[in-house]
DNA sequence: ACGAG
DNA sequence: TTTTT
DNA sequence: TTTTT
């Protein structure tokens, strides 16, 4: 057994990895995580037309990993206590439906924890 | 040749080649003539549609394979590409070159070495090397380290060669203070870098270039010899890559009636991430209009993803303007819907992706090692690893310090690297006082400072030093230095005596004190080290034995190994640092190719 | 005419207008022909070479005046330039074009206006109007002022309009953010302006440049009918004013074999100063290259300094790169030595230039008029200020707000613009609630709104408040704009009736309460404002009586005035507006020019 | 008598202006004031070539401006209390001598006040 | 509820 | 901030 | 930060 440092020699597990490193692999199971504005796309690349267009290939490698299963997740928030002030990824709009709670905005109010699960989702996917 | 009979186009022939694949594959495979460019979009077989080309010329056009050049970007799809081409033909091809861009230009390079009147036996500096020889540089200039980072130099001369730009002309677009600085430094460090006797990855590219646009003759050679070029991922190409092809293949007959060589190119616009490193899109986006009467073919249907996937995908990606128009599709049916979810915070987003983890494993769906978490930025997997510790949830994280980028394992290669290639200035200075052997920073200096002023190499103000002759040293530097420099010989001998790689770099931890100074620490990340320097070991000692056989095979077979010329003897130091110096991973030892000999 | 039988380039001839010329001024003068660069450094007397071209034109070249277009940035330029020809030729200059890029493109634009079917009383926006409607614009787009601040949109679409693009282009070309919401603001912003039939500065050139380049036979008029065209400060023109001289003169014959006109411009790269306002150095240094052809000439002797202080100058440009060389040298002497000084602090700077400047005062060396002091930022007088108050040292600030620019100058100003065009809606909402008059941000709200939704104007969604036919306006609201109308009806009366401007003024500020607030006040700065009030009166009264003689002279001379096409009544509210609108200072009001009437 | 802004109805008296207000006019002297780096040229030229040669250009314009006397001068801090951390333009290479008093360079340590009157200049005027 | 400050 | 060699 | 219209 090799020891290479990206593949350490633990048991096989669940692969976390930038999308970058993403590129000409596939899995099952796809978690794209993080999609909200200032990060996917990162802050650095708002109001650049082609930084957004290549944050948006980035976005569209991720989304192409996935055989069967792809669950796209972001945070209102970045620690529990504070405030909840994120956007979701505008690479999210058509993708999933407004009415969809997953497209609910930010409120800048403290609210209660969010955690309805959503598996019925089902809105329409092409834009 | 049991193919020499068969009419290239006849029906029903080369149904193993061809019957499984799509229209559109099989179109990509068949097509004959004209430039090619296969719009490969995700998972729609485009590494299956590349190997059975290659076959294909090599069935059905009675193409021989040491005229086929296979080139990729890393050294895992080359090698893919070689393992899966090799199923369908078998051991001919080894004859053919499929590599990376770098590794191509490095043998290239080695092999027309005299023509460029350099020697043929450079060291190779990668990023690293690289940076640390711009931050001397940049010291030497006096420029300030905070409006001028090493970092930020070396990104900007690394551009400028991707646009093929030397220094003098970069100085002349300069149009402010940093680009000018940027290309003074750029010429120093070309000048130091020649000293050393060294290139850069981007210089493996830009004289490539060079050679063949100065010495039309090379080009024609090559082009005559490759008469089929493929190009695995052409939308990260960047304007070297791009000119390096176009050279090699040429767009027109030349003096001689070379014809332009046949050219594949595959890619995908769409998954073009690499902007920052240099690629450049237009090269996929333009093909058509830099290689006229080129012919383009659309791989749209996938082989991997559910259609509720694919059109999500479609839908995201249709958003960018100006693009050439894909649509994704299968036959594969719908699947599972896609799952959004909010979270309240960062935790809880972790949380809930390890919640549908388990679910996932529970229900057999999916084993964790089918499953992966996708990120943008690195410092994100923080939190899913804390919650997939607390959960013992079996992951690994990819990314972060590579194995060849290990301080220890740069450590030991430095040794090597200056044993293989003593002007190599860089390496020698990174060792100098590793491990600490009282040749502080003043003396550094001292020899450095010697070494301009006498015009000397760095390796020999170092003798100059230990002969007394380099002023303002102090004699318990000096001692230490000559310490040094026996050790050095010392290890040299063995390397002369024809010890074999594992061995000399045994020798170095040992000799060295690198390895017992690690064994007394009791410090946990020392522990690794040491079994990353075993593993160095391990590394070198397949090395040398996968050459012996290879050479035994060679011996057997009486295959000519002309090709060779220049290139460093199959299992020796240069050789085995060649290797390392193109490769990331330990365990993705490109194996070697084109070896087997064929007329030139 | 008396010059009739001279011949051209008789020796001699011509002495009063040659022979006090260097020999680059007269060959200056005296070119005939392709297009003339005269490249005239600080102080090489280029007006004095202009002037004299102007007469010599006309005394030895048999030009008529009405075949000339002097073209300068400044009012005061224009009419220094005016005066000079007038001192040489006597009246007839007055037949000539010599006016700012500007008056010249309100003129033919009046001129012109059916062609491009547009009315010819529209109003003229200076930067501070363009800037309001900007914010109004951006603020229905809901822009955040932060990202999207009014100044920086106004700028960025003034760099669009100077480079000749439209709203479309503009959006097209857009790379981020900033550039598409700009292009749209700037989009918007056209329509309103067109919607108040009014045209911002950067509209006058491009404007004329479009009317010149889409209908061919309106160019080829005035290409038949100015002969010759004179630019000064060429190195300050901006692209497209750079077109329109090109448009203007033409390049090559017209199809109906009109000949270019004869150009001449007179500038200096080294005091390109005004790149941020558009201008672009390129075209005079690419003249030659624009102009094919063309002759150069230098005027590198100076007539103002010390050759110390030529050389330092010298020495100080000749580091500039790119540079075409020239050397200014004078006849005169070397002159005093030029004193540098390092001060401790800006305090003791200040002190230390006080003190130099009373010792040349008190040796009698200069008088305090004949002395400045030039720093870069306006901010950096303050010091100065402060000690020169203290050591009781007279002087005078250049720069801050000026007469025009001036808030009660304005308010008053834009009563005038709304009487003379009613569409004018910056202007209106200006003075809606100026002085206060119960109208507040809710009710302008609401009629713009109204405006908005019936697609009326801001003037006539105000009549409908009146009648009630506005929604969600309270009754008090509705009784103050009520008020408000009928006063501007008022006023209306009077314009109509024929009343004289000064009068109309005066009445706006009786009637509107503006004066009767002022004079109220005890703050200091309104009685600053109620004597500004005054001169602005003063200058309408001027206006007016100078129109009166302008116009007897004519009648008493029976000169045609058929010139005067679209060009608003001398003495006219129109025709003062048109004035006021074009210049900085109250003290500088352009004489009109070419009125005297002639051939076309 | 006319009373326009930018010429007050107070008695004639020295100028005050920017550069750019200066062109196109002559006095019989000159005095050039903040030549320091960072004010002329503006901080934010430094490093943009076209910008210092706008700068350049524009003193020039400066110097030109004088018939008889010239006077450029610039100080080491910006309050008497303050750091003396300011360096003198570099339009002022070649212009006034390496030997000369003006042509010192700021000192980061507090010191006695440089008062030292310097008409005799003399220097080579020519880079 | 809107305008003024 | 991403990092194929 | 400069501001000819």
């Amino acid at each position: 057994q090799r020891a290479a440092a990206q593949h350490p020699p633990t048991v096989e597990g669940v692969t976390l990895a930038s999308l970058h490193a993403a590129k000409g692999l596939e899995w099952d199971a796809v978690f794209l995580v993080g999609l909200a504005e200032g990060t996917m796309p990162i802050q650095h690349a708002d109001g650049n037309d082609e930084a957004i267009e290549e944050e948006r290939r980035l976005f569209y490698v991720g989304v192409t990993r996935a055989r069967e299963y792809l669950s796209l997740t972001w945070a209102l928030a970045r620690n529990p206590d504070g405030r909840r002030n994120r956007r979701r990824s505008r690479f999210l709009y058509g993708l999933i439906p407004e009415d969809h709670p997953a497209a609910r905005v930010a409120r800048s109010q403290k609210q209660t924890a969010l955690k309805a699960r959503c598996r019925i989702c089902g809105g329409p996917l092409i834009a | 040749m049991s193919t020499l009979f068969d009419l290239p186009s006849e029906p029903g022939k080369y149904a193993d080649l061809l019957d499984d694949l799509n229209p559109a594959q099989r179109a990509a495979v068949e097509h004959s003539g004209p430039p090619l460019l296969v719009v490969a979009g995700a998972g729609s077989g485009k590494t299956r549609v590349l190997t059975r080309r290659i076959a294909y010329l090599l069935a059905a056009r009675d193409v021989h394979p040491g005229q086929i050049m296979a080139i990729t970007f890393t050294n895992k799809a080359a090698a893919e590409m070689r393992e899966r081409v090799g199923e369908l033909v078998g051991r001919r091809a080894n004859a053919m070159w499929v590599s990376t861009f770098h590794s191509m230009c490095v043998r290239l390079l080695r092999r027309e070495a005299k023509t460029l009147e350099m020697s043929s036996n450079f060291s190779i500096y990668d990023a690293d090397d690289s940076r640390r020889l711009i931050t001397l540089v940049a010291r030497d200039l006096d420029l300030d380290p905070k409006r001028y980072p090493a970092r930020t130099l070396a990104a900007h001369i690394s551009n400028l060669k991707n646009e093929l730009l030397d220094a003098e002309t970069a100085a002349s677009k300069a149009a402010n203070d940093f680009e000018r600085r940027a290309a003074e430094v750029y010429g120093e460090y070309q000048r130091r870098l020649t000293q050393a006797n060294a290139m850069d990855f981007d210089d493996l590219i830009m004289r490539t270039v060079e050679l063949f646009q100065v010495f039309p003759d090379v080009a024609e050679h090559y082009r005559r010899r490759f008469r089929h070029v493929l190009v695995d991922e052409y939308q990260d190409t960047n304007h070297a890559q791009y000119t390096l092809v176009r050279e090699l293949v040429g767009t027109k007959p030349t003096g001689s009636g070379v014809e332009p060589s046949e050219l594949c190119v595959v890619g995908d616009a769409d998954q073009s991430i690499y902007a920052f490193r240099g690629a450049t899109i237009r090269n996929i986006e333009e093909f058509e209009r830099d290689f006229p009467n080129a012919r383009t073919i659309l791989l749209e249907q996938n082989y991997r993803s559910t259609q509720t996937i694919l059109s999500a995908a479609n839908a995201v990606i249709a958003r960018n303007p100006n693009r050439r128009d894909k649509r994704l599709w299968t036959s594969s049916g719908d699947g599972e819907k896609i799952v959004g979810y909010v979270a309240d915070n960062e935790h809880d987003e972790a949380a809930f992706v390890a919640g549908e983890i388990d679910a996932l494993a529970d229900s057999g769906e999916a084993k964790y090692s089918d499953v992966a978490v996708f990120y943008r930025t690195n410092n994100q997997s923080r939190v899913f690893e804390e919650i997939f510790i607390r959960l013992g949830l079996p992951y690994r994280v990819v990314g972060g310090v590579r194995f060849y980028e290990r301080r220890e394992v740069r450590d030991a290669l430095a040794y090597l690297r200056v044993l293989a290639n003593p002007e190599d200035t860089v390496s020698l200075r990174r060792i100098l006082n590793v491990p600490k052997r009282g040749i502080g920073d003043r003396a550094e200096a001292v020899v450095a400072t010697h070494a301009e002023r006498e015009r000397l190499s760095f390796a020999a103000a170092l003798r100059d030093a230990v002969a007394g002759k380099v002023p303002l040293l102090n004699p318990r530097s000096q001692r230490c230095i000559a310490g040094f420099v026996e050790l050095m010989d010392g290890l040299h001998e063995l390397v002369d005596s024809g010890t074999e790689v594992a061995d000399v770099l045994e020798a170095v931890l040992e000799r060295t004190g690198y390895r017992a100074e690690l064994e007394e620490s009791d410090d946990p990340q020392d522990a690794s080290r040491l079994e990353n320097l075993d593993e160095l070991v391990t590394v070198a000692r397949e090395f040398t034995e996968f050459a012996d056989t290879v050479l035994e095979e060679q011996a057997e077979a009486e295959q000519e190994v002309d090709d060779a010329a220049g290139v460093p003897e199959p299992g020796s130091l240069p050789a085995f640092l060649e290797r390392v110096s193109l490769v990331a991973d330990a365990d993705s030892i490109p194996s070697p190719d084109g070896e087997g000999g064929e007329e030139d």
